[in-house]
DNA sequence: CGGATTGTTGAGGATACTCAAGTTAGGTGG
DNA sequence: CCACCTAACTTGAGTATCCTCAACAATCCG
């Protein structure tokens, strides 16, 4: 699969490539690799030497970190058009998260030698680059703020609905999360244990809010759920 | 005070400004100001129009975020030779915190066009801001991961070693943290009460771990609170 | 049709918060 | 320089949230 040509059509339309010319886009393209990942592959793993950084194509990615003590932590997830596996920009030599495929995924992916040329060579593709970044320090620090002054049902709640704007597809009934997502995962993302997320949804999904399923998801009353989150609305009856 | 000229040589040695050029270097001090505050003092707030981006040349800073209910959260102290308040590289129209001088301080300003300008003009320098954001997103995760999987205690050795890693100062008895520190802050940095700190720095001071008093600290054995930190030794009896 | 993964629900208990005094330290003004 | 005032801190008691432990049910997959 390697080294097949490398549509530029495909990849023009991402954010990250925004304003970055035909001709520099090739030239891109030319030093790129598409990988195809199924469900629950590895990307790459926590402590691996980190000799390529990736761009999604198609499907969803969970990245993680484990404990010393083997508990593990979603860092978060990858969608489509999202730049991952840059540990050279932090200057790392080794990741410091894995990253798996929850679906079918498709990623291209370039050595990691290619960073600093790309950032020095390409200033448009820095400018992104760093905005992507940006952009992640701001969900890192809501995060932060949610796990240092909210309580559980909260951060559940913003992480939900965090998963729907990303994630998220607009169905008849509701915002379907368009991915596998179990109790544990919702757990892991928001610091809590399956037990008590499973004890939230189904308390949500009496009040309709939303229906749930195994690793399934739909959120019906997104506007209730973001007054649960404001901590506007009960939750602890 | 604005628009004195700047003096190359101190900024020249920063991480910030490594492989940029004397000439550079004179270019991009050319737009600065340089600006004091005293203890207290806010460099700029939480919603205000990001009108400016700063380096801090000497003091430290504070950055709080507060919740819409009013909770207060530290999201960062800022050292020396560090980069602060760029909204801009986040495409933020207002800062997203409040920095607060915590002991007398100098910055470098700079208005908010010139970073794009900056960017573009000087890769080594967006090389170099990339990192700085790179790192500043792995303490973001390292504290999420704390906050998801550890209990209040070890949240706040991992607080004070950061702290004492940062911004301490090697003294005979030990590593004096070299600004006012109060409980209250150490709360707002590890999601706790001043309260619970208050407790927990007691017990390791009869434990001869750290010493405290009104808005001081000293950490007379850093080891001892890293095993503390990894759960490694007792703490709660 | 088993086996495994995922999810549900209950009971009990611990961590850490809230509420409530009170104490100490530092700065300020008389 | 001392008295006072405030901000920072200490400590105790009661309690709520949420975790742990445990058993069981449902769903998926081969």
């Amino acid at each position: 699969m390697p080294h097949s040509p490398i549509n530029r059509a495909l990849v023009k339309l991402l954010p990250l490539f925004e304003k970055v010319s035909d001709q520099e886009l090739d030239d891109i393209l030319a030093s790129a690799t598409s990988r195809r990942y199924t469900a629950g592959d590895a990307v790459f793993e926590q402590g691996q030497t980190a000799d390529q950084f990736f761009v999604l194509l198609h499907g969803r990615l969970r990245v993680t970190q484990v404990t010393p003590e083997g508990q593990q932590v979603i860092v978060r997830m990858v969608n489509p058009g999202d730049l991952f596996g840059i540990a050279r920009a932090l200057r790392r030599p080794d990741y410091p998260g894995t990253a798996n495929a929850v679906s079918e995924s498709i990623a291209l992916a370039w050595p990691t030698a290619q960073w600093d040329v790309f950032m020095e060579g390409h200033p448009a593709l820095a400018v992104n680059a760093m905005q992507t970044m940006g952009g992640r320090l701001q969900e890192a620090h809501a995060r932060l703020r949610e796990m240092a002054t909210e309580e559980v049902e909260r951060r559940v709640a913003h992480a939900v609905l965090r998963l729907a704007n990303q994630s998220g597809r607009k169905e008849s009934e509701g915002i379907r999360i368009d991915f596998p997502v179990s109790k544990q995962d919702i757990a892991e993302m928001t610091g809590t244990t399956l037990h008590t997320v499973s004890r939230i949804l189904t308390a949500w999904e009496s009040a309709g809010l939303v229906r749930g399923g195994r690793q399934k998801l739909l959120v019906r009353d997104p506007h209730r759920l973001l007054l649960i989150g404001d901590g506007l609305a009960p939750g602890h009856l």
